[in-house]
DNA sequence: GCCAACGTTGGC
DNA sequence: GCCAACGTTGGC
């Protein structure tokens, strides 16, 4: 199972607002990036991801998984842009910030490190773990 | 609020 | 198909 990493600005749409749409979740729309959007192509239902606060906290804050595979973007006016559907899972104990990544090594390659722009990524299975392992485990939404 | 990095657009 | 101009993202 892959797994993936979502930025949100959380005084756009913040994991609180993902966790008040339930199990039905809420399609990840908005995305106008070839890259971004090839990732959420790659997306296969259950499959999980970080949810990431850009601009305020700057920090992973908890865990999505992903509840319907790409589709059109309703929000686009060309099909081509597409987006996955997203519900929340559960909470980090501690936000990991960018600042917590940046100072662990065993994060050195990992993109959200390396300043990319891009708003969603793939997370290794390693990255994963150490990432999971600095939050102190998860605890229910 | 600034600006660097980066992706996209459009003229040639 | 190149590349300069422009717009956007996101850290600081």
């Amino acid at each position: 199972m892959a797994h993936w990493l979502f930025k949100s600005e959380p005084d756009v749409f913040s994991f609180d607002d993902l966790i008040a749409k339930g199990d039905k979740g809420e399609q990840w729309d908005g995305v106008r990036n070839y890259q971004a959007r090839n990732n959420m192509r790659a997306m296969k239902v259950g499959e999980r991801g970080f949810f990431y606060h850009s601009n305020i906290g700057k920090e992973v804050v908890g865990i999505c998984e992903v509840i319907a595979p790409a589709h059109p973007d309703s929000t686009a006016d060309d099909p081509k842009w597409e987006c996955v559907d997203l519900k929340a899972v559960a909470w980090v104990v501690n936000p990991v910030t960018l600042d917590d990544a940046k100072a662990e090594p065993r994060l050195k390659d990992m993109i959200l490190v390396n300043n990319s722009r891009l708003s969603v990524q793939p997370v290794s299975d390693a990255e994963w773990q150490v990432i999971l392992e600095m939050a102190g485990g998860t605890r229910a939404i």
